[in-house]
DNA sequence: TATCAGGTAA
DNA sequence: AAAAATACCTGATA
């Protein structure tokens, strides 16, 4: 490779700037990606940056440190800054460096690679507290029931734990997985559902039992949750964000696995049942009666002798059920998510409670073989009307991002799009409801919001689902709504500030696999707040590989 | 027993 | 940085 075909640039800060236009590219960008995080995703130049956590998410599935040096030596066009490498092999160099084991009944040994090491961690209160017994020049005891505290003070200060204490296997309860779906379809695990599920278990050995299984929606997470199950063949608990969440994993088991009705238990506002398989949301296990008081049903997390838990969409676990989980690590715990991005910043959190990444697989690989749908995105840049100019430069930032986002322009620009794809079934996403209802007048398509009652919900699902009606228009339930019916054409005509994970959700809303390809478009005025946020959100995607085209148009093709 | 309105939380 | 949606509870109505 000639320098100037190299398309990376490491900087001493760390950060990776990969140019998008380089015939290497996307070679690049998935070797890369394993260990880096996306940061910035603007037209030419993508941002990337290694982080502590995301090479111990890397270390965690046996990348090595040679193997990261390797790849960015290939890929980038200068010489890789020696600060740079350091602290790569500094991050590598702490994940493992503590073990943790089982030593007796109750008691755990810690395990540590140096003596400086030990030094430094039993200077802390907390570990000198807890510390029972030096039994090894590296290595000492502690009681079993901190593991999760332990775990969780040690990343804080920059080391992850590496624990291969193993697990309480948890009630009996064997799970099996069905040959023949209720409507009498052949039911096989997809490869990477069985590697997903593989992976948990297995781990980089005996560290297997924790994790997080990362897959695009449509995908088929439940799938592998089920496999999971059926090896575990253990008392479950399956964790959601909400109620449709919950109904869906219901019938998904009836579906595809030997459980009756019996076995399943509905633990929501409406149900309270406690069953081997017990399935319940976020909402339910982190409600109190006033502010102060305590979790009124964290206690389920203890209801049963449980041997997996399972965390839905695990991007999104509160705060407190962290806190509750903390207490829980002798339980499996498999995570499912597209994404491990939090908006709220709490990844370690996530990596140490409930595991360290285990498997993903590139959105882009599934829609090569045809699993998810193949897509575009487009954004289309639009100016301001000129008469709302003004009135923009003179509003505070927070009604400036409503002014852009509520660009009466979008109509005119989303009436063109929904022209073009005269015959597909085509959703309008956005977020309030006072343009969305100036929308669906325009376009006399029907709205659906929150205030819309289920049985309403349901009625212009199924004529969207028959194609008696071409175009809906829907707010933030879009977000939630599991049911929504599949459509192959998306226009966002606004979202939320910066939400990477809207935006994924979104997208997974005309992924699920078709005869055509899929068009998502997202609208944004031009030199508005809302371009960086727009720019924020497609990060995730971005790092998937869609690429988004961009496309302006001018004033005067607007009033064409 | 089911359903709905009203309030709170995050 | 805000708006919208959800889920929970309670207490009334049918």
């Amino acid at each position: 490779m000639k320098t100037s075909d190299k398309p990376v640039i490491v900087q001493s800060d760390g950060s990776i700037l990969l140019e998008v236009m380089s015939p290497r590219y996307e070679e690049a960008r998935d070797a890369i990606l394993p260990f880096a995080e996306l940061i910035k995703s603007p037209e030419y130049v993508h941002t990337y940056r290694i982080t502590p956590l995301s090479i111990w998410n890397a270390a965690a599935i046996g990348l090595t440190f040679d193997r990261v040096q390797t790849t960015l030596m290939i890929f980038s066009r200068y010489e890789i800054p020696e600060g740079v490498l350091f602290r790569i092999r500094d991050a590598f160099s702490r994940w493992d460096a503590i073990r943790l084991l089982r030593h007796g009944d109750g008691v755990l040994k810690v395990e540590v690679r140096s003596r400086e090491l030990l030094e430094e961690i039993t200077a802390k209160p907390f570990v000198r507290n807890a510390l029972i017994d030096q039994i090894e020049p590296l290595g000492f005891t502690i009681p079993e029931d901190i593991r999760g505290r332990f775990k969780h003070l040690l990343i804080k200060i920059g080391y992850p734990v590496n624990d291969l204490v193993g697990y309480d296997p948890g009630d009996k309860f064997p799970v099996e997985l069905r040959e023949t779906t209720l409507a009498g379809q052949r039911f096989t695990l997809r490869q990477y559902q069985t590697e997903g599920a593989d992976n948990f278990w297995v781990g980089g050995g005996p560290r297997g039992g924790q994790g997080i299984v990362v897959l695009p929606c449509g995908a088929g997470k439940t799938v592998v949750g089920m496999e999971v199950m059926s090896k575990a063949g253990t008392y479950t608990l399956i964790l959601c964000t909400n109620v449709s969440a919950v109904r869906q994993w219901i019938s998904e088991l009836l579906d595809k696995t030997t459980l009756t009705r019996d076995d399943i238990g509905e633990y929501t506002g409406n149900k309270k049942e406690i069953r081997p398989v017990t399935i319940t949301t976020y909402q339910m296990l982190t409600y109190r009666k006033t502010r102060n008081a305590p979790f009124e049903h964290m206690k389920l997390m203890q209801a049963r002798n449980w041997g997996l838990l399972i965390y839905d969409e695990v991007h999104v676990v509160p705060a407190p059920v962290f806190r509750a989980t903390t207490e829980i690590q002798a339980k499996r715990r498999l995570g499912l998510t597209a994404t491990l991005i939090r908006e709220d910043g709490l990844e370690e959190d996530t990596f140490t409670l409930v595991g360290p990444k285990c498997y993903d697989v590139p959105w882009k690989e599934l829609e090569v073989k045809g699993f998810i749908a193949e897509a575009l995105c487009y954004e289309i840049r639009l100016p301001l009307p000129p008469e709302k100019e003004m009135e923009y430069a003179l509003a505070s930032d927070r009604s400036q991002f409503r002014i852009a986002s509520e660009n009466v322009y979008k109509d005119r620009v989303m009436k063109d799009i929904i022209r073009k794809h005269a015959d597909e079934p085509i959703l309008v996403i956005g977020q309030y409801i006072s343009q969305l209802k100036r929308i669906a007048a325009t376009l006399g398509a029907p709205l659906i919001t929150g205030a819309t009652p289920n049985t309403k919900r349901d009625k212009l699902y199924e004529a969207f689902r028959s194609g008696d009606i071409p175009v809906l228009v829907v707010s933030k339930v879009a977000n939630f709504a599991i049911d929504l019916p599949d459509a192959s054409v998306a226009i966002q005509v606004s979202g939320t500030f910066g939400s990477r994970q809207e935006e994924a959700q979104r997208l997974g809303r005309i992924l699920r696999p078709k005869e055509r390809i899929s068009t998502f478009y997202t609208l944004v005025s031009q030199r508005t707040t809302e371009e960086e946020f727009a720019h924020k959100r497609q990060i995730f995607l971005a790092e998937q590989g869609y690429k988004y085209r961009i496309e302006e148009w001018t004033l005067d093709e607007i009033n064409l």
